[in-house]
DNA sequence: GTAGTAGTACTACCGCCAATAGTATATCAT
DNA sequence: ATGATATACTATTGGCGGTAGTACTACTAC
């Protein structure tokens, strides 16, 4: 079965996701809103997607007045951490290295980034003072 | 158009490049014999799936004898950290530093792992000696 | 030189699913 | 009651991955 990752969403999926997750909590209405567009999407668009996001587990709703108040399963940061999870196992084959070095590398970190990594890093070293 | 990512490849497709990367170079009949089956795939089926690669810009080839042979248009390290760019920008929507402490805390890694993150850490600090 | 073998090109089909939206039905305000 | 708003259910379209068949070509072996 395997429950699907973030990264395997829909580009429209994905973004009613951020909107949620930035918002805490939103009625179709509201994303609906949000979703930027040169022609706004039908009210019934947005409703289809978050229904099918509620079934495949990402969403679930509580009833408000005479409206659906959506909130996420999964805080964004559980739902990215699986995703990379899964991503690290399936696209690099398991090899994290060559992620931290284009982390590191390539990726935009200024040096407050560094520190705080240097600093996450001291602190495993104390959990397992092996080697070194 | 936006060329597609490594991680938007089907799983098929991606082990055939896989094999590619493994191998530096392989016609089909070579992938055929390495994808791993119960039943192995028709000839023809592995054709198609490199044809689409070839057509994707992922493999181009060269003909040798009657045969072609297929190389990959980039190197599994290239395509891997352009995948993951994308990945983090689109996905985690471009949120290092919380990846990074997650890969450390709670993604299983070794001593030795540490130590090279360690090591590409201080190759950088060395490049930009400002803070600290 | 004809039959067989191995290779590629082109086409096709199936199934899945995201994206989009319409219709039917319920509910609430006035 | 009427109209607006909301949800449920259903449908359509398009793309694409996975799979493979058929047609054509070229080499090989008698």
């Amino acid at each position: 079965m395997e429950r699907k990752s973030l990264h395997e969403l829909g580009a429209q999926q994905r973004a009613v996701m951020q909107i949620v997750w930035q918002t805490g909590e939103a009625t179709v209405q509201q994303v609906r809103r949000r979703l930027t567009r040169d022609k706004p999407l039908a009210y019934t668009t947005v409703l289809s997607v978050m229904q099918k996001l509620e079934k495949g587990g990402w969403l679930t709703h509580r009833t408000e007045g005479r409206s659906y108040v959506y909130t996420a399963r999964r805080t964004r940061r559980e739902a990215g951490a699986s995703s990379l999870r899964k991503f690290i196992d399936r696209v690099l084959g398991g090899d994290t290295l060559p992620l931290f070095q284009h982390l590191v590398e390539d990726e935009a970190l200024d040096e407050k980034d560094l520190a705080a990594i240097r600093r996450i890093l001291q602190k495993k070293r104390k959990e397992h003072p092996d080697a070194d």
